[in-house]
DNA sequence: ACCTGAACACCGTTCAAGT
DNA sequence: ACCTGAACACCGTTCAAGT
């Protein structure tokens, strides 16, 4: 007996799925959790998603539609790359987990389909091949995908470090840092000091590679312009 | 009762497990399975690792390793950053499902850090902020473990979709590829007609992502020296 | 020091049966 | 058409007990 007799919908077991992932993460993600949710038995799920990873494919596929909708295509190409990059980062922040549903979903969806034709016909008028252009979407895309999933990861370790002792995990990193054993200078450590691990994550980081990868597909169009 | 009295060290525990890996993957690899291989009981493994996840980080941190024993730093700081990225990108090769080994591990063992202090190093007499040189490496290192993912990925839905007629994955995805709601040139189905998609983690991809990083990274030094 | 047996608290998924 | 109960074949991990 459901309370409030509300209707199990592919909708609203799509929005139970996102609040699932806010409250617990997709490490802890269960479809009998995700039931209980919704005041039904785990089984019935699998009358309206024949599996947890086609439910995850549709999740993936909202994110890439959503970041469809959000784009506005203005400018040189460069500018609309950039922007739509930042968009889909965004979109990516708004939904809990959904860079690692992206990473863990293969481009077969129709909206991640088009998202990834848009993002080609940005480039299409480059004087590049069209494998460069695969290549360098593939480039984008990824970054920002694991750009989010670092960010998430580092988020995780710190909160799992937070209530530990020199004997744990963060001691542990701190003392192989301390002791790399390494010819020349040790960077990292010398970062670290910096405080400059806690911007992992940061727009500022993210503006930058995005501006790495964006002026090197430029490059790579005035080569083959000689 | 093992075969052959043999020892079970961390050593041959650690082999096992990349044989596990490569003959049933990162999905279905499990302790259960890994004592068996061993002749030995689950529990029996943690003595030897606190957890599943502890046995991956030390998976992890072997590729890191390799990759750093098999590096030659030579020439201009392009070529050695090209030739050291190549370098991981065989050794991820090498290893069964170390790409995802990497993504899932936090870079907090000892020969992981090395590996990244390495990748700063080379970075580090350019005219650029630390922060820049940070974000430089995160781009390469993302890249690279994305690109064998991808490449991984892409392998494990050809083998499941080879064996489908029309109905399967294969033929919605062949049909949403052709009824693509797109404005403008449907670039993904042209790309798909060239037969771009089976150049999927091809070398020639590969070294046309590194090439737009490293020319990226190259622009941002120019724009800082002036 | 190293290994096992038994158990705990879970999974995803199937399927006959109910309404 | 939509949902449930019971079951199958698994997981990771703990822990007292054995040698």
């Amino acid at each position: 007996m459901r309370i409030k007799n509300m209707q199990i919908t592919e909708q609203n077991i799509i929005k139970a799925a996102w609040e699932l992932l806010e409250q617990i993460g997709i490490e802890d993600f269960s479809m009998r959790k995700l039931a209980d949710l919704l005041h039904i038995q785990a089984p019935s799920l699998y009358w309206h998603f024949k599996s947890k990873q086609s439910l995850f494919q549709t999740l993936a596929n909202e994110v890439a539609k959503e970041a469809l909708q959000s784009a506005k295509l203005e400018g040189e190409w460069e500018e609309q790359l950039y922007d739509f990059v930042a968009v889909i980062r965004s979109v990516i922040g708004k939904y809990p987990c959904s860079a690692q549903l992206l990473m863990r979903t293969v481009p077969s969806e129709p909206d991640y389909l088009v998202l990834i034709n848009s993002l080609l016909q940005i480039l299409d008028h480059l004087p590049v091949s069209d494998s460069d252009k695969f290549s360098s979407v593939a480039c984008l895309l990824n970054y920002v995908i694991a750009f989010e999933l670092d960010k998430y990861e580092q988020r995780r370790v710190n909160a799992a470090m937070k209530d530990e002792g020199d004997g744990g995990a963060q001691g542990v990193f701190l003392q192989s840092l301390e002791n790399l054993s390494v010819e020349g200078p040790n960077v990292v450590r010398r970062m670290y000091h910096d405080h400059l691990f806690r911007e992992v994550g940061s727009d500022n980081m993210f503006r930058t590679g995005l501006k790495i990868i964006i002026a090197g597909i430029s490059q790579l169009a005035r080569e083959q312009q000689l």
